[in-house]
DNA sequence: TGCGTTTGTATTATACAAATACAAATTTGC
DNA sequence: GCAAATTTGTATTTGTATAATACAAACGCA
């Protein structure tokens, strides 16, 4: 098991850390990356080539002196392929990306009358994989994977609990895995942990694959992502954030939760009736401030602002994102939200910088597509015991 | 870098964390829980006996069947010996402890009338390691180094700040190393997660290596340990759980935080004057109750409870391990905190096991100690980027 | 006592990276 | 122009891992 294959393996996935920038280096910038010799990283680069994860682009480096120039070589966009869906109550997102995060093929289904039946989801989604390669015309043998999100709490391949689906333990791997007709692999995680990813893997700076996210919809969820990796809880629950009781009297009545004191119920009353609820949560950006929604804004900046503090004391993250449809409101807010936070957090910490993640509304998807192309950069299982 | 000895130090390593459960093993046993032949085990070994950290037992596994009876090996107790110093603001506990985890030594050195001078504190703490290697007799080159545990915020070897000290950014690594004269590693680590180290090592069990400890004292810390390993936040922070916003009216006047409303300031009145804070409280474990007493008892389960339920639901531990002065009246309010978890933890969650650490007062120096003996068990530092 | 079984190690085979060497490709200096 | 210097990429050799194999030692069992 723990034999020297694992030594070229450790080898061949720095090579494409280092590649994954997306700056196309050569074999020498590598080996002086990596602090290893040319030979070694020569060798670990024709097995990439092998498998098409790398390309030789029959292109020099700049030069920068004398000397033979560097042959370059980068990622292969077209090597590898993975597919995202994820189920929201309105719709599946579909995407097929490919190796360098590229959208190849895009498909929305709308389930607005029948997301409460796992089944007939479960139908149109074990039919999206064939077609999205399809439309996409990439070739199948090439496609590594198909990652679900869902809205809810996930757990070893099962949505334990989904509210806002009205889902209660379904076996989506199973069950779409024998409606799929496919080898495929496939995997199933939370939304807010695809939305990290896609936000991780966006992140052209390495510093940015620390994140807390947060989506902001009818409830909260949160994914705290370190490493670029999402920190997991023990039984592969945590980051339900919105259930953070933050006020009221004492007890546990859940009438002062994050989700309830910042969720999108409290902008309900200023959204036209017909218009859908993103829509017109992101018309009220401009709308000019009435005092109720003068005073629902500042409400809602107390509200992030003390789920903030809370959770950095406990997280230490070293930046926030915020996702999801209520995040555009967020920048109305922002200034008090930070001075809020500049006078309450206790020494030594400092407020972390707060984004809106620039992701529409296939951000989960293109995310959950984006943790199946993590798992080509991971370093080999640590050998436990 | 990544090299051959990369993987014979792994092998070494995973050796090593076989053993560590302390029961003695054959060569064969460990290479059929590795899945390598005996000969690696053999030579893995053979570099591990020379290095003093496991010894031959010079005796046979017992027989279970027909065959050569292994020859066991084991942890070498005399191997290794690492040192913890706890501040508090009432003394120095100070221990070195063996490779087995045994104290082989232990110093208390009050510094009651002096916990806020830096300087003097940082001088009787340097005067300790020489003491404790004089008084346990231990090879000196045999001790691996000094862990420091400190109740505040900590960070890159300094401590940011520390309130029950009444210090502020001070560079304990160096004044240390300076005032020691001795080529001895010095580590500073928060007190919070010390405890947890000590749990974490202390648990036979594995299971047992993935703990949310709470330091239940005048404020609250809390430290994560997944794996075995502290989860640091992206600063080397987080767990300042003690600062979460748990109730009042929405605004931040910081009157409803967890430590105000689970901290024992709620039981200094039922404390006879003239008796030290931790010994009154555990006298309060027999007392009768009475109204005043259970009231606060009542009081302080809902909080504790309130607080658990959203460590829980963002961080989802596989148990909860309680520690400090306070600790010790938790039994009287386990099942009342236990129902509340059951009753308002959200679908999919489950109350963890939640228990007293059975640490005395030199359980962070233990802890401390027990973060260097951890090292040991580290495998290579991933080769990132 | 002899046979089967398991252990531990010695030996050999194989696989990997490092060190070395060298040809190829380019700049620099004259 | 042209040689020297420099850098790149690879082939070869060397050193060191583990795996595979073989075998002697130590034991139970009949």
């Amino acid at each position: 098991m723990t034999t020297n294959s694992v030594l070229r393996h450790m080898n061949a996935v720095r090579c494409l850390r280092v590649l994954r920038r997306d700056v196309p280096l050569s074999r020498a910038d590598i080996a002086r990356e990596l602090s290893v010799t040319r030979a070694t990283v020569g060798n670990s680069i024709k097995q990439l080539l092998a498998e098409k994860l790398v390309i030789d682009l029959n292109e020099s480096a700049e030069v920068n002196g004398a000397g033979r120039p560097g042959a370059l070589v980068s990622l292969n966009p077209d090597g590898a392929y993975f597919i995202g869906l994820d189920i929201s109550s309105a719709e599946i997102n579909a995407v097929l990306i490919d190796f360098s995060m590229r959208v190849m093929a895009k498909r929305i289904v709308s389930i607005a009358d029948r997301y409460h039946e796992p089944a007939r989801v479960i139908e149109l989604l074990a039919a999206l994989p064939k077609e999205l390669i399809e439309i996409s015309k990439v070739r199948a043998s090439r496609v590594r994977g198909v990652c679900i999100s869902a809205p809810g709490i996930v757990r070893e391949g099962r949505i334990i609990s989904a509210p806002w689906l009205n889902w209660r333990d379904v076996d989506v791997i199973s069950a779409m895995s024998d409606a799929m007709r496919s080898s495929l692999k496939v995997h199933i995680c939370n939304d807010a942990v695809a939305l990290a990813s896609a936000v991780a893997a966006d992140a052209s700076e390495s510093d940015l694959s620390d994140v807390l996210l947060l989506l902001l919809a009818q409830g909260i969820g949160s994914a705290h992502l370190r490493q670029g990796r999402v920190v997991e809880g023990a039984h592969g629950l945590g980051g339900e954030v919105g259930h953070m009781v933050m006020g009221g009297q004492p007890g546990m009545a859940a009438t002062h939760t994050f989700e309830i004191l910042a969720g999108y119920q409290k902008f309900l009353p200023f959204i036209e009736q017909h218009v859908p609820i993103p829509e017109g949560l992101a018309k009220l950006v401009t709308l000019d401030g009435s005092p109720s929604l003068e005073k629902a804004l500042s409400e809602w900046a107390l509200a992030l602002a003390t789920g903030f503090l809370n959770l950095i004391h406990i997280l230490d993250p070293k930046t926030i994102v915020l996702g999801g449809p209520l995040a555009v409101l967020y920048p109305r807010v922002s200034e008090r939200v930070e001075n809020l936070l500049a006078e309450n957090l206790v020494h030594g910490f400092a407020v972390p910088p707060i984004s809106v993640a620039r992701f529409g509304g296939d951000g989960a998807a293109i995310g959950a597509a984006a943790l199946l192309r993590e798992s080509l950069f991971d370093l080999p299982e640590l050998p436990a015991i």
